[in-house]
DNA sequence: AATATCCGCAACCGCTCCGAC
DNA sequence: CGTCGGAGCGGTTGCGGATAT
């Protein structure tokens, strides 16, 4: 049954590390390697915990480990990744030699977060604090849409909006561990693009020289357009990008397919009409200030796929 | 000079996933 | 098949130095 403990935690040392047991570690790794970190304490004549070895391993000892200032490229590079993948530290740390995981998100907490709200952009969403603000109105202010499709598509803005630790698009469908991690890789690769492509220096020298938040001075500016729509940033799509409707509405798999029995013709036009209005709301959006909305889109085509839909919508989601 | 407060960072905590037993 | 540890990750804490009062 299982294996013994890989330390008594009751009697292994805590807190800082001194010179003599960094001495150790690296005695030890030079030597031997990185191999099982359960072994290394006892074979180094350390009485630290195994996961506490690696993490002063991986975190300060490692040699080629850079303990200057993070440069401007770094900080915008961070700033661009975070808007994409959110607070995934170790993708971004990779992105990134030479940095770990925790200089990244320590180096978020303690200056770049505070920077972006300076600046009067919101270190969540990578917008202008007012918009948000106004979008969180917009969507405190919603009527009950009172089926799953408003509910789904409300979480699914919520999700882009708050890049916490969210999952590829359809939670539904089975995905591997590799899926799921070469998703994040994209959307990293796509991030390094998109930084390339741009000026440097635009970002903070424009936001900067501005107190106010305006649309056109903000962090979102820096990504190319032609790029895929990412609702963290406002970066608008153009209405052929690989998102997918279907997959949005196949969120309900059991409804979904009911749909597609009742009239598959009809399941196929709603898709794609919600797909179009939706990216449609989402240039609105972009274009900031005109009245309508990504979250008007898709109530709107909500209105639409209940009306098409009735026998299937309206008795099990009303309430 | 003494004390309070702020800030940065190293380290820990708790969770998930996977594989060993 | 269930339990447990290893590894990795993101979030949080707490210490120590810097700065303000």
């Amino acid at each position: 049954m299982g294996r013994p403990p890989c330390c008594d935690k009751t009697n292994v040392k805590r807190g800082l590390w001194t010179p003599e047991e960094d001495a150790k570690i690296l005695a030890y790794v030079s030597n031997h390697g990185i191999g099982n970190w359960t072994l290394v304490p006892k074979k180094a004549g350390l009485n630290r915990c195994g996961k506490s070895c690696r993490l002063r391993w991986t975190n300060y000892l490692r040699p080629d480990l850079k303990h200057d200032n993070f440069t401007p490229q770094e900080e915008e590079l961070i700033i661009n990744l975070h808007a994409a993948i959110g607070s995934r530290w170790s993708l971004i740390a990779k992105r990134l030699p030479g940095r770990t995981d925790n200089d990244v998100k320590n180096y978020w907490n303690t200056k770049l977060r505070k920077k972006l709200m300076n600046m009067g952009i919101d270190p969540v969403t990578h917008k202008p604090v007012s918009q948000v603000l106004s979008d969180l109105g917009s969507i405190n202010g919603l009527p009950s849409t009172g089926n799953q499709i408003g509910l789904a598509a409300n979480k699914d803005l919520m999700n882009n909006m708050l890049p916490t630790r969210t999952e590829p698009s359809n939670p539904m469908v089975e995905q591997t561990q590799e899926e799921q991690a070469q998703f994040w890789e994209n959307q990293v690769q796509y991030q390094v693009l998109a930084s390339e492509c741009v000026q440097p220096n635009v970002v903070f020298s424009e936001a900067a020289s501005s107190s106010s938040s305006s649309s056109s001075s903000n962090l979102t500016q820096l990504s190319s357009p032609q790029q895929s729509y990412n609702c963290h940033n406002s970066q608008i799509t153009p209405c052929s990008s690989s998102f997918d409707w279907s997959d949005f509405l196949h969120g309900d798999s059991i409804m979904w397919s009911e749909m597609q029995q009742c009239d598959p013709q009809r399941v196929m036009s709603s898709s794609e009409a919600f797909g179009a209005v939706a990216c449609g709301a989402s240039m609105c959006e972009g274009r900031s200030n005109s009245g309508d909305s990504f979250v008007d889109g898709i109530l709107d085509r909500d209105s639409e796929i209940r009306a098409a839909f009735p026998e299937l919508l309206d008795d099990a989601f009303d309430y």
